[in-house]
DNA sequence: AAGTGGTCTAGACCACGGG
DNA sequence: CCGTGGTCTAGACCACTTC
């Protein structure tokens, strides 16, 4: 046997969602009926349908079968704010979505006060352990759940501020840093990809083999860090956009 | 039964991990071991240990054993440009490394000329199935593969010039375009993750469970695309950083 | 040779969704 | 109720690594 059954089952499989003989959405047979077309055991078929959910190509529900997933457009977040429009220059820590004219973004918010972790300390120039301020928002886009955002803020720049209480701070935090006296002059984007852990698989209702998106923000003023801010995005749904120099319009879209 | 067994299991492995009861590099028990320890079959147990292979926490490897992954100090790649030293500003496609000073980078090129992919086609404005040259490198630093490279070029652009010959372009491909009469001016990334495919898996050596990064960088001279360059980095050893405004010496290093 | 994981079988029973 | 996938078992044989 030059590769083993289960992979021969899931490459044909592959092959028939490729040439349009599965389509975006259609149901696979199921798994007894493919154990009977591919002569094997139900568990070998269920091991080729188990590498094709981890390759993003299908989704499976109890009592329903496995569907071949449908390719969403992506929504898109703009890294850069050098370019924003003047108004929304300080507005708001999140980053700005483009092309999302039809549906409004919703948000949940949650305010708490722990200690910082290893990477949380590391980022803002404090001790693991040290107390921090830690603003959490979920954020929907119609009815899809699309980002996360953790705001981590030294105790002794929030402590006594808006920024520890609860509710949305309608001039935008970054003013609210500002007139705090820490006036934000430059920022650091660090960005990975890493599978989700199960509150983030939770949260946007992943299929199993789909990975998030993190961008660390280390936000300075006057070459001290203020805030760490730690957007989460589903790696199936969203792309960054970054945009340097000269380049048409509307390329900024995605 | 609260929890399925082979999720109590995972969940029983992972919680040894992070308490360092099992550290780093350290093996695992035999499957037949935990089947006995945990009074499940050996199938349960490989469920279990599939988890943790998905959420990259464990890597297998036949004959040997089950390891607990080490965590990889990441190489980081720099998005913008514009901060970058004179000498370097028009030299390379690549997006420059940083911090990597005792190691060296080494790099295979292939050239092809193929049809445009649909999403080719659109980025760079042309037909899909139109001519367009492909330069495709592979990026090693020390032994450890960390980038693909492939870049895109029109036909009517490339045609007649060393992009479409192999063998690297001393000068560099931003100054080639230059000398050819479309000087870069501007250029738009998009970034995303998604799951390897399988020519992505065998270079990085990946184990299961672990996403790439895909940058793709359109670049443009006077409105027109000139070519388009797709980054694809393993998440599990590669940030991206990006800097904007003033931001302390150092804090743009890993 | 011995021990590890990789593949595969043929069953069983449970949980979920829809008629 | 039925058909779907979800979980689980007890065993078999194969492939790889080390001694």
């Amino acid at each position: 046997m030059a590769q083993p059954k289960y992979q021969q089952i899931a490459d044909r499989l592959r092959a028939q969602i490729n040439n349009g003989a599965l389509r975006p959405g259609e149901r696979l047979p199921s798994e007894p009926d493919l154990a009977a077309e591919y002569d094997a055991s139900r568990n070998t078929v269920r091991l080729a349908i188990a590498l094709l959910t981890n390759q993003g190509l299908v989704a499976t529900h109890q009592g329903l079968g496995t569907f071949v997933l449908r390719p969403a457009r992506p929504f898109t977040a703009l890294l850069s704010r050098v370019q924003a429009a003047p108004h929304e220059q300080h507005v708001s820590a999140a980053l700005p979505v483009v092309s999302q004219a039809d549906e409004s973004e919703m948000v949940r918010l949650l305010v708490e006060t722990g200690p910082a972790s290893p990477s949380v300390a590391e980022k803002l120039g404090v001790a693991e352990g040290d107390s921090v301020v830690i603003r959490r928002s979920q954020h929907f886009i119609g009815e899809v759940p699309w980002q996360l955002i953790n705001s981590y803020y030294p105790s002794d720049i929030a402590k006594g501020t808006p920024l520890e209480q609860a509710g949305p701070i309608d001039a935008g935090t970054i003013e609210l840093l500002a007139k705090l006296g820490y006036p934000q002059q430059g920022f650091v984007d660090e960005i990975g990809a890493r599978m989700p852990n199960g509150r983030e698989f939770d949260f946007f209702k992943l299929a199993s083999g789909t990975p998030v998106i993190v961008v660390n923000r280390t936000s300075y003023s006057s070459d001290q860090p203020v805030r760490l801010t730690r957007y989460i995005y589903r790696g199936d749904r969203v792309r960054l956009l970054h945009v340097e120099g000269n380049v048409p319009e509307g390329s900024r879209n995605g």
